[in-house]
DNA sequence: GAGCAGTTTTA
DNA sequence: TAAAAC
DNA sequence: GCTC
């Protein structure tokens, strides 16, 4: 950090007004918060150990995926060219016309012939204004290099998901953090804000052992993308030397316009750049910088895409809200009052203050914000780092002249601190009494100056004086520090600048926090950890929250989370909050286990206890089970339809059993394939008949005895005649002809392109009429075919994204992503859904859903651009497929390919779903799945007169003749899951019940 | 013969 | 608006 | 392709 941040002014007139209405809070939550954090920190890291112990035992997936299909073989060598995946990943080109390029994947072993063709890829236009226009840039990860495996042991997508021959609960996997073992990562992408602003030299030199360690951390990654980026679009290399294998902090690539990258290249130098060269350049893109703050105040909401409004209280008017935003960060003051105290002007502030003027204006004031940021970043650069003081001091412009009217002595930082703490009465300006937040607090404040204090460092210990605080000149636990303060962004770096041997020597109760901290403390969801090794991963921590803990200290960090309502499984009552309704309830940290019996960790068959299950399975279907044939069983079941009439037997009424042997397994297999025949078929006719089908499987999965008859057959619910005659050719033949005569060329191949992401049944079918065969067809534009974006990547990556992974990596990725997230704003709550949430033990992609509580007055409007530009800076994400209309609206959804920070640099689906506080509970239920289960719960929920979607339960909503909604309806439920579950008299289902598929 | 879930993003 | 995806 |  520098100067910049220090460059501070006085508070200005918006934020002395601000501040006044917060004394309270200042003086009452101040210290509890540090109390708290303390605490956290201690727990954290026993929490740490816990992990890393657990981080061993975890269960080997077992999957089975059955059916090795006809079409496998064909499939696999049909695009065998595909796999091989270039060491040094380039993503998919964007718009450049040459498609062909594409072929390169293909020369596995040649980096070389990547990096060229990552100088093919044309630029793209960009659209500056809205970051929707952004393209998608791609990262690639230095460290790969090993081109996995190949395909042959891969599965043909063929028709969408291979399956599972047995889905069970995962038994004793434990999702941990993988990512806590390395800094790296982190540090270089997890900088929270602080360092957003601030591109300030972390460290003059990240470890060099960093970065080796991390490839996918480069900074290469990190500067790569341009924040607001649209999707799809793949990164442009911009010149030879950015050929990412080498570990060279990348000019920045970008999927922007020409100009930009015109602009990146020459900004860049494509040796090594010192990372706050890389961070200054970052900057230099961004188009619509991301405004410092992640969150809106709900206020706002709609419009303003500002800042953060102060909480709660005075609903400050448009105009203020946009000043709130200054507030949060430095740069903030700067803006909008700039003038205010002259003395204190510091370099930095000035320019911030000189760029928006704008930054009053409303609405857009997003706009300025970036301006602001990038203006103060910027100089900072410069001022930055290493520069002896003296040095620093000149190039400070006017104001720090102004200042330092007297040069201050050259010291090392601790000796300048002792004078200046000497020399307060004349070096340090008056401060209110109201304005002096820090007061009573002892901080210690480690620099990352080599030699003497630079005038960064002497800004901040001079604020941290006017503020109030009680400035401690070095480390000496007998001084009693509250809190540490600094601008080293590793654990290393700060031992050495702290003159430790180790940060042993610190209590961990006390926090070691970002320049940030100081100037944010109105915000108490924030905790600015310096570096990892002191990250607090307790979210949730409100006011209301760090009182309880004050009131109990000893909780621990389960019960805090239970008490936050993020309880885990079914036992939840503990949350009575009015926010945290009973039911909703989030992921269990332990993996998820199956009430009854657990599902047997053997193959199908050789189970000895199949027969028991099989035996309680039919007195279950005997006594207590609706043949759930969705709606049609005949059952008595309480509930009715808006017409009156009963209802029952839907598939979401009762929970799912853990999957046994299948007496008809043979038959299932048959029916399955035809079934993905049916699906790659064009028509509607044909998605219905895989419907239909769908549903005999499921049957057949539960039946549990040999089929002996048509009749028999018929008897189940969804299954008629045709099906009946089929399975029953199945039993008596063991084969099933209508597969063959479906079977046809067509269908192969489209099944083949429907493995592609972006193309379904019609683009298949369309490619295989003009003359296309193969992937290869599609890589090298034949038949002058022509990809979008996204199904570039989803060619590019065709076999990693047809390729489920172990839950373990989806939980390794999930908290190195929580983790970042968390940093951005703590109280966001954030959790793994979808096929992992169920217990899985493979997962097809990774669900991410987010939301926060509004309780404090914010909400999460605003933060995803910044979770996205974090992510990809991390190198978790790699190329954006979808971007969400709007991003700074509370919900939205995003797509994507990631990967595991640290690992092989196979590419995974990942979905990303923001939605608002009060739809949390619908929004997890559809989130959770699975997609049949929905979509059985959804049926009902019409047939009772509602509709259920990802918001919430409504009523009264019309629909015209074609099904178009003419009135939304009320919402008459959506924050909770049970009381969804309740309305429409479905008996609760842990999210492991919830598998019909 | 109508209905089979309901929605978002892309082109 | 249709296609694809969740 | 099945159900109402
Ligand atoms: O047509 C669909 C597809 C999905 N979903 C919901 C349920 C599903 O659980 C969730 C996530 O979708 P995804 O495609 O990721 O399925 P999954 O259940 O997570 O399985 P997988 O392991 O294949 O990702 O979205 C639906 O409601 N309808
Ligand atoms: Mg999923």
């Amino acid at each position: 950090m520098s100067d910049n941040d220090n460059d501070r002014e006085m508070p200005s007139e918006e934020e002395r007004e601000f501040e006044e209405n917060w004394p309270v809070f200042r003086a009452t939550v101040l210290p509890g918060m540090i109390k708290a954090m303390h605490e956290r920190s201690a727990r954290t890291n026993a929490r740490f150990a816990a992990l890393r112990a657990a981080r061993e035992s975890s269960l080997q997936p077992i999957e089975a995926f059955d059916t090795m299909n006809v079409f496998n073989n064909e499939v696999r060598r049909a695009r065998s060219a595909t796999t091989r995946r270039p060491p040094t990943k380039l993503l998919g080109k964007r718009k450049s016309p040459d498609v062909d390029e594409d072929s390169e994947p293909i020369d596995s072993a040649d980096n070389h012939s990547a990096a060229k063709r990552e100088l093919h890829s044309s630029p793209e236009p960009i659209d500056a204004v809205g970051s929707r226009s952004g393209k998608t840039a791609t990262t690639r990860h230095s460290g790969d290099k090993a081109p996995r495996g190949n395909n042959s042991d891969r599965h043909a997508p063929v028709a969408k998901k291979p399956k599972l021959a047995i889905e069970l609960p995962p038994a004793s996997t434990s999702r941990l953090p993988s990512a806590y073992t390395d800094s790296d990562t982190e540090e270089e992408s997890s900088c929270d804000e602080a360092q957003a602003r601030e591109p300030v030299p972390r460290s003059s030199s990240p470890p060099a052992e960093q970065r080796s360690s991390s490839p996918i951390v480069t900074a290469s990654s990190s500067v790569t993308r341009p924040p607001a980026l649209k999707k799809g679009k793949v990164a442009v290399p911009s010149s030879p030397a950015e050929d990412v294998s080498t570990w060279t902090p990348a000019p920045r690539r970008t999927a922007r316009k020409g100009t930009d990258l015109a602009n990146a290249s020459t900004i860049t130098t494509p040796g090594a750049l010192s990372s706050v060269q890389r961070a200054a350049s970052g900057d230099v893109y961004r188009k619509p910088p991301p405004p410092p703050l992640g969150m809106r105040p709900i206020a706002d909401k709609g419009k303003s895409k500002m800042a953060p409004l102060p909480p709660p209280p005075p609903r400050p008017a448009v105009k203020k809200a946009e000043t709130a935003p200054a507030l949060t960060g430095k740069d903030k003051a700067s803006g909008s009052k700039g003038v205010k105290n002259p003395p204190l002007v510091l370099p930095t502030m000035k320019k911030a203050a000189s760029t928006p003027v704008a930054s009053v204006s409303t609405s857009k004031s997003a706009s300025a914000r970036p301006t602001a940021k990038k203006a103060a970043s910027t100089p900072a650069t410069s001022a930055s780092t290493s520069k002896p003081a003296p040095a620093a001091a000149a190039k400070k412009k006017a104001p720090a002249k102004k200042n330092a009217k007297e040069k201050p002595p050259r010291l090392v930082p601790k000796e300048y601190a002792r004078w200046l703490i000497e020399n307060r009465e004349t070096k340090c300006r008056k401060c209110p009494e109201k304005d002096k937040h820090l007061k009573g607090k002892r901080i210690l404040f480690i620099s990352i100056d080599f030699t003497t204090a630079t005038e960064g460092t002497r800004n901040k210990m001079r604020l941290l004086l006017e503020y109030g605080a009680e400035l401690l000149p070095e480390w000496n636990k007998d001084y009693q520090p509250n809190v540490i303060i600094t601008d080293c962004r590793n654990a290393n770096q700060f031992v050495e600048q702290a003159g430790i041997k180790s940060l042993d020597e610190i209590p961990e109760e006390l926090p070691i926090v970002t320049w940030e901290w100081t100037f944010r403390t109105h915000r108490p969801h924030m905790d600015f950890p310096a570096f990892d090794e002191r990250i607090p991963m307790i979210p949730g921590l409100t006011k209301e929250r760090i009182a309880e803990l004050d009131a109990k200290p000893k909780k621990t960090r389960e019960e805090i989370r239970r008490m936050l309502g993020y309880d885990s499984n079914s036992s939840r009552e503990s949350s009575p909050e009015p926010d945290h309704p009973p039911s909703f309830q989030f992921l269990p940290k332990e993996p998820i286990k199956p009430v009854a019996p657990v599902a047997p960790l053997v193959p199908a068959g050789s189970d000895p206890l199949a027969e028991f299950y099989e035996q309680a399975r039919t007195e279950r279907n005997a006594e207590e089970e609706s043949p759930n044939g969705e709606g049609g069983g005949s059952r008595a079941m309480v509930r009715h339809g808006s017409d009156g009439k009963e209802l029952k037997g839907f598939l979401c009424d009762g929970a799912s059993k853990p999957q046994e042997n299948c007496p008809n397994q043979d038959v299932i297999d048959k029916l399955v394939e035809l079934q993905g025949l049916h699906e790659a078929k064009p028509t509607e006719d044909d998605k219905w008949r895989a419907f239909s089908l769908s549903k005999t499987i499921r049957a057949l999965k539960e039946y549990p005895t040999r089929l002996k008859s048509e009749e028999e057959a018929k008897k189940i619910v969804g299954v008629g005649v045709k099906t009946a005659q089929k399975i029953m050719e199945v039993i008596r033949t063991g084969n099933l002809r209508r597969i063959k005569h479906e079977r046809t060329e067509d269908i192969v191949v489209a099944q083949l392109f429907q493995g592609i992401y972006g193309v379904g049944p019609a683009k298949a079918r369309e490619w295989y009429l003009m003359g296309a065969r193969t992937l290869d067809d599609l890589r090298e534009g034949k038949f002058g075919i022509k990809l979008s974006d996204a199904q570039k990547i989803g060619l590019q990556y065709y076999d990693d994204i047809n390729t489920r992974m172990p839950r373990k990596e989806a939980g390794e990725i999930f908290d190195a992503i929580k983790r970042i997230v968390w940093r951005i704003d703590s109280q966001i709550v954030i959790e793994i859904m979808g096929s992992y949430r169920r217990g899985k033990e493979t997962c097809g992609d990774i669900d991410v859903f987010i939301t926060r509580p509004k309780d404090d007055g914010w909400t999460h409007a605003g933060i995803l651009p910044r979770v996205f530009e974090k992510l990809h800076a991390a190198g978790i994400l790699t190329e954006d497929l979808s971007m969400p209309e709007d991003p700074d609206a509370l919900e939205c959804c995003y797509r994507g390919l990631c990967v595991l920070p640290g690992g092989k640099g196979v590419r995974r689906r990942i979905d990303i779903l923001a939605v608002p506080w009060e739809s949390r509970g619908a929004a997890l239920i559809y989130y959770t799945g699975d997609d049949i289960f929905n979509r059985s719960l959804r049926l009902k929920a019409g047939k009772m007169g509602y509709s259920l979607n990802q918001r919430g339960l409504f009523a009264g909503v019309v629909r015209d003749a074609d099904r178009v909604k003419t009135n939304k309806g009320t919402m008459i439920a959506g924050a909770s899951e049970r009381e969804i579950f309740e309305i429409l008299g479905v008996p609760w289902q842990e999210p492991w019940q919830r598998v019909r598929n």
